[in-house]
DNA sequence: CAACTCGATAACACCCGGTTATGGATGCGG
DNA sequence: CCGCATCCATAACCGGGTGTTATCGAGTTG
């Protein structure tokens, strides 16, 4: 029934004392403020300015609305504001989802680009395997999830929902054959697959497992995971100590190293593609869209080894 | 930019969690919220509400807005609330203004009836001689003035300002003339000013005065005033005494009695008439034209003597 | 899989809320 | 005392904000 506008009204005319004062500092024509007096009056079905002369003057009615003008108008004029903040990355938050290996190099580099161009966007950050961290966005307890997929399957699972998505392709990385520097292979600059089919094998997180299968059945065999680990030092111990081989990312080549494991190329290649998630909303908010950015610049000046590149130019937003 | 309305949306979808619901609850149509929400985001430059899957969410500006609804909206409310109450007469404020005989009768009365209708109008009160309570009413200090004029002359002076001014008569009132009961005139039933040439005069006010000298006039001599007081006690006690004669409304008489004065009606009649005066503005405030009603009652209820009566059928408003 | 329901969109209508142009009234100053 | 400046009111007009109905596509559910 009464709204903002008619509050400011009535109270550039208390304070100016005349309509054509009050329209010039709300930079209105006189006629708006008379009609827009005289509407206020007969919607409140009371008068709210007593004409005087010349002049005007409020009523009663009149100055309890110039009243309540005060702390309605600075309400709305602080939501506004906060807003405003947060599309103009002077606030807001971003809540990061990235499966572990992300974690330790992209993310950390992505986070403090943010930090140091909008100090003032909060950010969160959880670890959290692809699958959950898809399902995560998709309740809304994320808004930005890092996954990563395999060559020729997708990053999000389930082609129901292609759209619901929205993926930024970050790295692509060759996945590596870790084993011990004196196993008799070690030599070579690359190594196929099938000629391991005999040893016993170490296997990552699900996901990773799956992979080394699904590899290890076009090579033709059925791996022996003999050792089951989501701790890439962990499995690097074991390699060293000639427990087994293992399928390890690049990536994670560039954290975790180890003296006596060698890590070769695969034939034929092997590679995942590191991706950020989000949906075409969230990718809008200009706290998730900053990020992204971060995310993408920071993937873009990770050390690249000889096998680890860049992607196809990231199909544009 | 950013309006009630718009508050009062995003607060409803906040609360019902999808926009048919926050439709429903606000007796809009869905497109109506729809729209709405598209128009807020595209001023706010902003993302507020994440479509998900069938449902929507609120993003982090969004719940801003809805958060600051509730105050917003809260203040809006208590203000129309507060100007309702001074329409409906459950609040208000009226400054009256009367000269002190009317103070003696019509007005406790009339305020009296005021407060018994609507008690939570406040009343102030101040007595003055009409010229300075139309002084008042012009400078806005006052709602309300009841002031009075001898026959012939209008209420309010200056014929520039005309309907500046909206009076309602309220009562008539005869003028007699007062003195003591010994006197040779004492005896009859009326008298002619012309008869007390050479008496010695008692005045009241300026205006009185004024007016005694007019009537004298035009009976023909120009009146002895030996004193001068607005005090009508004082003034029937100076009569009472033999010390003069005076012309005295019959208002008065009501209240101011003397054993030892008798008040005749004079030839030809003299009467004054009793108004209240206020703006047309002021006219239409709800409080001020309670007052009015009641002082019309008041004045209505005066114990009529033969020689005091009502008014013609009032101006109608 | 069908049905229901939700949101988006298009097309349309209305009136709110601004504009310019003009007139009447007030108050001031020569 | 009479213009003159100024203030408010009003008329006419206009754009667009804000609602409507109708329809469609898509997600959830039995």
């Amino acid at each position: 029934m009464i709204d903002a506008a008619g509050l400011r009204v009535m109270r550039a005319i208390a304070d100016e004392g005349s309509f054509t004062a009050a329209a010039g500092a709300l930079g209105y024509t006189q006629p708006a403020i008379s009609q827009m007096v005289r509407r206020l009056e007969q919607r409140t079905g009371t008068v709210l300015v007593e004409r005087v002369g010349r002049n005007v003057r409020l009523t009663a009615a009149g100055q309890v609305l110039a009243r309540a003008a005060g702390p309605v108008l600075a309400a709305l004029d602080s939501a506004e504001e906060e807003v405003a903040a947060i599309a103009g990355l002077r606030a807001g938050r971003v809540r990061l989802m990235a499966f572990p290996s992300a974690s330790a190099t992209l993310v950390p580099r992505a986070l403090s680009l943010l930090k140091a161009r909008y100090p003032d966007v909060s950010t969160s950050f959880t670890e959290a395997e692809p699958p959950e961290s898809i399902a995560a966005l998709r309740a809304g307890e994320c808004d930005l999830a890092i996954a990563f997929t395999y060559e020729g399957t997708d990053v999000v699972r389930g082609e129901d929902d292609l759209d619901a998505f929205v993926t930024t392709p970050l790295l692509e990385d060759d996945v590596r054959l870790a084993l011990p520097r004196d196993h008799v292979v070690a030599e070579r600059d690359e190594v196929d697959l099938a000629d391991l089919a005999d040893e016993s094998w170490i296997a990552g997180c699900p996901r990773c497992r799956g992979h080394l299968v699904q590899l290890a059945h076009e090579a033709g065999f059925r791996p022996d995971v003999a050792y089951e680990t989501e701790d890439y030092v962990a499995v690097m111990g074991l390699v060293a100590e000639g427990l087994g081989v293992a399928l390890i990312p690049d990536l994670i080549l560039r954290t975790v190293q180890h003296d006596d494991v060698v890590a070769l190329p695969l034939t034929p290649a092997s590679r995942r593609t590191i991706a950020a998630v989000t949906t075409p909303d969230l990718q809008r908010v200009p706290a998730v869209a900053a990020t992204l950015d971060a995310l993408v610049e920071s993937a873009r000046s990770q050390p690249t080894s000889p096998t680890t590149r860049m992607p196809e130019p990231a199909f544009s937003i």
